[in-house]
DNA sequence: CCGACCTATGTCAACGTTGACATCCGCTGT
DNA sequence: ACAGCGGATGTCAACGTTGACATAGGTCGG
């Protein structure tokens, strides 16, 4: 019941009466092993509890870890959660391991986290950027040839690799069908202003929409809230000016849910919603959720395919590779102004 | 532009012109420096972009890698996610590093990422274990001390410690409280039986609640869908039975989502529902659903801290902690029976 | 002015594994 | 009978880092 030390390939060889170099042999299938003593190894294997120590094998071998570092914002948002799940089946075929890291939104927890991930020597970095954060400081990994691929948000102050939705049409298709409805007050809630890529993209998006109708901007349209509690309160503001909107447009999944829970909660259902990515409730809102999907797996997929390209030796300049959107009507998007 | 070797300790010593000993004091403020020494080594580590290789650092010291290893089912799942992010949390303030694999509810998987966990030394072991999956295979690794904690699904066949919701519990008030208001016919919409803990358990609280209240069970009255769309479909057998339930318990977070897509396509907003897990759209649904709500974040925790007692050298037996749940009414379950 | 002592640094080996190369054996072909 | 070959195994060093111990100067108290 002690601590005891766990068996090394030694200690396997020792129990056989062989080399560790023949034990390496057998677990390898390197060389030539006769089939008694393979068998009288793999006998020891088991009797032991041997496993196999990776750090050693890839320090001696040179090689870097069979592991890719991903760092999301949070995993607890289940767009994150869907992206890293996309990256992990295509990392998994190829028999590299995904190691997944959260930074929690901030530039420090991420530098921290992608610090450990090279002090692991993991053979590519996958990143999810925080909100303000740079990426200078991975200039050198570049150089040295390390493949680094951003998602959903591009890197800052690095060029590099980076996969993203197709933010800013996406964003104006969807103000477009709110348009087409015949809304002309149309709000916007999304993240705080200027941090986030996303945002800016989405944003942008909604302009384009506005003047390609000719609609005015009115800066008291546009509300933040980085959270479902924060968006639902910023909706409450759009609807108590004193010209309120008639639709809404909601910047990111969390957003879409504070505005929805903001309408219902004042019971204010003849309000046009469209919301950015798509809720696996939609269609049981009243209601039912008008949204511009995302997808999410794509986006993992799309950049776990770029992340193998580059560890198959593509030597590219950096690619941007956008992955498009759809919008999907319900009905929320398509209830006229009042 | 070649993929040059990454610089090693050695290299920034030579630049210096002191021995790797010297350099590896100065990283790990070890022993006396002389300042102007000190100054000098970090110029060059910054000036080569040298980075510590983890591995050969943990396999000198003999000490496991400072990260814990997470299986999850899926990355997807905001349940888990969540899960992972109350572990993360906790796990990080002792400067650990979690990994997180997901097993895609797949035995084969599960085993194959907890021996590449393993072959890389992670210092613990967390398990939210596949629908019928095997443990045995851990017993040699707590034999030797390897903390290793289940979360929300306890071990197969090996003592260990685990960390559940109160599922059997919760499960028994959310049906009690449809009881409570007139149903005498409820449906139960869960995962296949049998094969997954916290299905049987929530399948048990839902027969005590019957029990308690004299009602009789009713197996045509039990369904299984593992996912949003099996379980709405799921619901709509129940609700074209001859003498169909006038209310609905879902099993878990999936089932409610389809539970209560099959209602609204139905437009049968007057059946009662109660799920299991909480959504974070409930409160904007129509009726805004009742749940017995888990705390998801709080079983992440919980695991954490037991591993971090172990790693601290806890060798008290194995202890199975209980995370309560909690009845939220929104409507959906104080619907009365036609 | 010498030994005790402290500071700053170096030397060496070892962690567990595997590549490069060596060795030993039996068998084949002539 | 002997060279030659291929199969089965062993030996050694090295990957990058650090613990244990050693060394080279300098300071200080008596």
């Amino acid at each position: 019941m002690g601590p005891m030390r766990r068996p090394t390939m030694t200690d396997v060889a020792r129990e056989v009466g062989v080399t560790a170099k023949t034990v390496s042999r057998v677990l390898n299938d390197d060389g030539p092993v006769a089939v008694e003593t393979r068998e009288r190894v793999l006998a020891a294997v088991t009797k032991l509890g041997y496993r196999p120590n990776l750090m050693a094998r890839n320090m001696r071998v040179g090689a870097r870890d069979a592991a890719i570092g991903l760092v999301v914002p949070e995993m607890g948002n289940p767009f994150f959660g869907t992206v890293a799940g996309g990256v992990e089946s295509a990392v998994r075929a190829r028999g590299l391991t995904l190691i997944v890291g959260s930074s929690s939104e901030t530039a420090g927890l991420e530098q921290s986290l992608i610090a450990t991930f090279l002090a692991r020597r993991v053979s590519a970095l996958m990143v999810v950027p925080a909100a303000s954060s740079d990426h200078r400081h991975l200039r050198s990994e570049r150089m040295a040839g390390l493949p680094i691929v951003f998602l959903d948000r591009p890197a800052v102050g690095l060029r590099a690799d980076c996969v993203v939705s197709a933010n800013r049409e996406g964003s104006r298709a969807g103000v477009a069908h709110l348009v087409a409805h015949g809304h002309r007050r149309i709000g916007f809630v999304g993240d705080a202003p200027a941090s986030l890529y996303t945002r800016r993209e989405r944003f942008q998006g909604y302009r384009d929409a506005l003047d390609g109708a000719g609609l005015p901007f009115d800066r008291a349209l546009v509300e933040a809230g980085h959270d479902m509690e924060a968006a639902a309160q910023a909706t409450m503001r759009l609807l108590s000016l004193a010209d309120p909107p008639t639709a809404v447009f909601a910047g990111n999944n969390l957003a879409s849910m504070g505005v929805v829970v903001a309408l219902a909660r004042a019971g204010r259902k003849e309000v046009a919603v469209v919301g950015f990515d798509d809720l696996p409730l939609a269609e049981a809102l009243d209601p039912p959720l008008t949204v511009v999907a995302q997808d999410p797996a794509g986006v993992g997929a799309a950049a776990a395919e770029m992340v193998l390209r580059r560890l198959d030796g593509d030597r590219s300049r950096a690619r941007r590779t956008t992955v498009p959107t759809r919008l999907i009507t319900r009905g929320s998007g398509e209830l006229p102004p009042p």
